[in-house]
DNA sequence: GCCTAGGTCCCGTAC
DNA sequence: GTACGGGGCCTAGGC
């Protein structure tokens, strides 16, 4: 573990180097210009910022505001120093960022490890569970499969109503906007093609609707439903995949 | 600035509270267990990450890997410090964040300036500007308005063909996909029902556009068109808006 | 590798 | 404030 205020031109390239090659990872505060092309081409003028890098070789600096990056570098970059020029290569996608280097103000490393993954609730994918558990939130409706496949995309849940019609489930674990509404629409178009039925209902199941989406919803005789996503842990249940046997 | 090593529990309170109290920016990496709780629950068990807190009061919690930040709490939030324990609020939305101090390995501070701001082209508003000032680039085009907001949504470019017909351009900076398609056929119908026309031509310009979507786009009878986005900074040319005479 | 969709998306902009 | 759409989005999951 090192760290440094302001290090000599030279002890920094050593302990860079150094930490790069063990694998440690880098934060220094530095004022440095930045040159980035690739998908996009951008400058940022020098200032004083925070360039991190992880031993995975992924390079992020940060100006200091915002919750957002200002520049980086994706996951197995090429890193190299070239005198005070920190040079990063990417080889898919196709780009290249420079770090000039003006003053190193603090250079910091370590040999971090971290074993941890995130556990986390209140996905939509946990709402997705938690309907096909409860399918009685949704009214009448009787939940046959979870995220199916189609060939323009996923269906959260696929069930039938009372009446026996299709019914497909959209859903958001945030207010449902426009876009929900047309990938809704999407889905049911598809299958009612695909399998020529006359009939196939959509829902949106969300906590909200925008104004705009429960009207577009109308339109398309759609409804929404108020669905909160569960912030707690499911039991894990095996999926259940037949829409084959579903459909025959 | 300060720059500390494994600093004792009462030397990293007073570095901490005092960085915080003067907008500092702070960087450390230390072992760590961190809960929270707003939008979705999570916990993350004990490990080695590195901590950043800006002068804006941004929270981000880095693992060793990765591109993003595996927590974090957005801008303007409150953030205490409760012996061991960082707590971090926010209000709208209401979300809580607590890091767990097991370990500091390295405390960093300095009062980071940055007056910069990233200047950038290859966007789709570029590209945008680009074909209004290029029209020929889509073939039998007469440009009308550009980036207009209207009633009927955000519509890129806005144009006629030599038949005189409307037509709706949408750009992608990048490959075109499904919903693309779906944004531009939302907008053709919406002109087409509100202004009574038979014809409304719709336009993907992307610099390509995956099969599905293309599929999509035939069925519905708009047409692609390959563009690049422009990798260089366009002269500014006042945005022309005149969309009200284009109607009448 | 491509395609599709979610994300504690973040972020700007228009209303 | 809300709504809508872009982003060098990133990332995971299928195929």
């Amino acid at each position: 573990m090192r760290s440094v205020i302001r290090p000599e031109p030279a002890t920094f390239r050593t302990l860079f180097l150094r930490a790069l090659k063990k694998g440690h990872s880098i934060s220094m505060h530095c004022t440095c210009r930045v040159e980035y092309k690739g998908r996009a081409v951008s400058t940022l003028e020098t200032g004083d910022r925070l360039v991190i890098i992880k031993p995975d070789k992924t390079v992020i600096i940060h100006q200091p505001a915002g919750r957002n990056p200002v520049n980086w570098m994706p996951v197995h970059s090429h890193i190299t120093l070239d005198e005070n020029i920190i040079r990063v290569e990417s080889v898919n996608p196709r780009e290249f960022m420079t770090i000039h280097l003006e003053k190193v103000l603090v250079f910091l490393s370590s040999p971090l490890t971290d074993g941890a993954s995130l556990v986390q609730a209140g996905s939509e994918a946990d709402m997705a569970n938690m309907i096909y558990q409860n399918p009685h939130v949704l009214g009448e409706f009787v939940p046959a499969s979870r995220e199916e496949q189609t060939a323009y995309g996923f269906i959260d849940v696929f069930g039938r109503d009372y009446n026996n019609n299709l019914v497909i489930v959209e859903c958001k674990r945030y207010k449902a906007g426009l876009d929900a509404v047309q990938q809704l629409r999407r889905y049911v178009e598809k299958i009612k093609k695909d399998k020529g039925k006359e009939v196939v209902n959509g829902i949106i199941a969300a906590p909200a609707i925008t104004e705009n989406a429960k009207k577009m919803l109308e339109d398309w005789g759609f409804n929404f439903i108020k669905v909160e996503p569960p912030m707690y842990l499911l039991p894990d249940r095996e999926k259940q995949k037949n829409l084959g046997e579903f459909f025959s």
